[in-house]
DNA sequence: CGGTATCCGATACGATACTG
DNA sequence: CAGTATCGTATCGGATACCG
């Protein structure tokens, strides 16, 4: 039997000396609100304050400003703000943020696929 | 010019009804600590308790053992205490596992390659 | 060795009120 | 509309001590 069925996926690692910077990136991106929101802006394009609000109903407004300039300060969006009253802000993803987006989409189909046997594994653990 | 450089790569979304436990499962799995621990099973193979510590120094033993309880509910890994003293506990990667790891993947290799274009887009935005 | 239990400080987060 | 400011709680997570 061959003991790796595909041995080749190599995600392999990293010169250590960055692997301490590589971590703290992927802290700070690996959040929740963070891989939604990127999935919202991928899907729907330019959204405004209002619009990504209403998209994803769990979130407050506190972590959704916080969340945004967050994104835009690590270069994952652009903020645009229209000097009109009442005021009109626009959010739109960078290419940096698309290739992220599209790095994530392998977690998000892995959790849409899965999703059923990790809620069994739960079962089974807890009833042990 | 082509209003979307890539459409093809669709991540597309998800059934509107299993839409709030997909992100709640991402919520469980987008995390740090369990992130890098997928990483390390997935490269070393096997490893006990005290190898896991070693090779995620910055961890406290707390958030390890949690976390590892937690991926071992999910499904994600198994726990086998061997009957030996000193006790040995061996920590291995489920099928499940690995497909995450490798969904991961992307994720890892996307840091890595944009690690300094996050770090120039912070400097600019600190600067205004 | 591989944990558990307890205490404690930091910070994440939500709710609410206010503003240009 | 798109925020900021403030407050209170809850959860995160480290340090320490102890145990089979």
């Amino acid at each position: 039997m061959a003991a790796r069925p595909a041995p080749d996926k190599n995600c392999e690692h990293i010169d250590p000396r960055v692997e301490a910077l590589v971590t703290e990136l992927i802290g700070r991106v690996a959040d929740k609100w963070t891989m939604i929101l990127l999935e919202v802006l991928e899907e729907n394009g330019v959204q405004r304050f209002t619009q990504l609000a209403r998209a994803v109903p769990d979130i407050s407004q506190k972590m959704l400003t916080q969340t945004l300039r967050r994104m835009e300060r690590d270069g994952m969006l652009t903020r645009t703000v229209h000097p009109v009253v009442p005021p009109r802000v626009d959010y739109a993803l960078t290419p940096l943020g698309e290739t992220l987006s599209e790095a994530f989409c392998g977690v998000w189909m892995w959790a849409e696929a899965n999703l059923d046997r990790v809620e069994r594994a739960r079962e089974e653990f807890d009833a042990r």
